[in-house]
DNA sequence: TCAGGCTATCGGTTTTTCCGATAGCGCCAT
DNA sequence: ATGGCGCTATCGGAAAAACCGATAGCCTGA
């Protein structure tokens, strides 16, 4: 596969035509066709069904070409990254969070944060945890908050200080009838319960679909949302239930929309303020010194 | 910049060679030695220093190559899904949503979903006005909930329709000053609160910053964050406020961490579900109707 | 000082990509 | 029913890119 063909036959699927897509490309029509069919061939099935009224993406087509477009889109960001490294810095501090963990973080940034970061502007990025690495690594973010990773999914460049040892908990709704057992709820009677899932092979997502897969049992997913409010928003209804850290559900508890109950076995989670090995400037060395104690509290 | 190039650069770093790279290559050392050659053209900086003890990679050469790599993992992803694809497909209904809007559409969604998504894996991804339209027009996303947008940042292949209307409201810690103030609060008290914005130039975040410049007027800001729940966590702290959309704090206004006022001149936002102006398969077409529905309430 | 190992460069060969021409198909207007 | 039009797939040939082997130049160690 090469880049080119990728190229092509998003142009393709853009503009709904070969021709079309040839002139977008400053290219002629058989250039596109002889690259897209080749590109088809690897993939080992069509992208694209032709029809007299146009091009349609097929099925198949449209999750390859969803990939593929990723593909594209890190070739502009690296191209991003080149175009930053031969340049200057901005003086902002940037921050990768995870979803989820606002409530539990902000009240330790923001309780010091003219003391610990002076002048700043300090940027907040919600990011999922495929990315949220990658994105430090390269210098797109200065720190993230995330959940302690095996080293095997950290780049080497990264160092981390842990901020805080979470629980794992199950969170329903109030009148759901686990909402009333007191004694942690066994995973294993969760089976047959609709639940809400995080992306799954990664991050607590992960963790949480571990609890299922330890057990030899596959968990009853309604649905997969990559943001926790979403998620506890989803429990709210009524109509699933979630297993999420259990601080990140404070407010919603305390409200009485959403019961929250132990599970076990327990799992714990650690969190962790993660920065590059390589030294800041000086002044943003100091900066990160005084944003860690502030989050460890 | 082709795949190739990545590969050879890449295996450069590994081996700390062009010669040994070459064999692991199984192409001649020479063809190595050019690509690299274009691949650091292109980037506009050397990703390697060559020394008599062996090849190093440049500081700058090592993000980059971090980055690159991702893209190499992302081609072999894209194989793996192109083996998977040959096997059996899955039967999703994917959508996008902006941050925020979980507590006013998760309760409408969830609550008729066996009737309206019978058999269907609901995907729910919270992603930035900036890219939901791209993605919802290259059919990533089969539906997106978002803030109605002008039709000039909306692709001409979308439409959408109207789900709610809602105000923007002021949220403030609950010993705020103005959380005993009963009228609407006009926008120029605000000049010199500190306020947590979210991305300045789309959304609702523009919709915001314009609230300000309307009046001739600069907001003094403390932080950006691409997240609702991130700004109203950050309001909680007490250390600034915001303007979001009313609804999206119902549960902390209920639970008495926020309080929430109206803003003079009032400014309202409309929300709405967009989708491709093209039908789906009729299968889809029907998952859509219902969707529809039960998001209008 | 010299041999060895390595990378960068160069001219030539091979492979890939692109191009223009055209066959074949389907649709639409007459 | 037919011809014209627009589109894609294919083909042969030209152009460009990739690769190769040879070799110059540099550095290190004996």
């Amino acid at each position: 596969m090469e880049f080119r063909q990728i190229r092509y036959a998003l142009s393709v699927a853009k503009e709904r035509s070969f021709t079309k897509a040839a002139k977008r490309l400053n290219i002629s029509q058989s250039a596109v066709s002889e690259q897209v069919k080749l590109l088809e061939e690897e993939a080992g099935f069509p992208l694209f069904q032709r029809t007299p009224r146009g091009i349609d993406v097929t099925d198949r087509g449209r999750t390859y070409l969803y990939e593929a477009e990723r593909i594209v889109g890190d070739v502009l960001s690296l191209a991003d990254t080149a175009r930053r490294l031969r340049g200057a810095a901005q003086d902002t501090f940037t921050i990768g969070m995870g979803s989820g963990l606002a409530q539990i973080f902000m009240p330790r940034l923001f309780g010091e944060l003219d003391q610990i970061m002076p002048g700043t502007r300090v940027e907040i990025v919600t990011a999922p945890t495929r990315t949220i690495f990658g994105d430090l690594h390269e210098e797109r973010l200065d720190a993230v908050i995330t959940i302690e990773s095996d080293p095997d999914r950290v780049p080497a460049g990264l160092s981390f200080d842990r901020l805080a040892v979470v629980d794992m908990m199950l969170i329903v709704p109030p009148k759901h009838p686990l909402a009333r057992v007191r004694s942690p709820i066994d995973v294993g009677r969760l089976i047959a319960e609709p639940i809400v899932m995080s992306e799954l092979s990664v991050g607590y997502g992960q963790v949480v679909m571990s609890l299922f897969t330890d057990l030899g049992i596959r968990p009853n997913i309604l649905a997969i949302a990559n943001n926790v409010d979403t998620i506890k928003a989803i429990v709210q209804t009524g109509k699933a239930i979630a297993i999420v850290p259990g601080p990140c559900a404070d407010n919603e508890v305390e409200l009485g929309v959403l019961k929250r109950l132990a599970i076990a076995p327990t799992r714990n989670i650690a969190l962790a303020l993660y920065r590059r090995r390589q030294p800041f400037s000086r002044r943003k060395e100091g900066l990160f010194s005084g944003l860690r104690d502030a989050l460890k509290g």
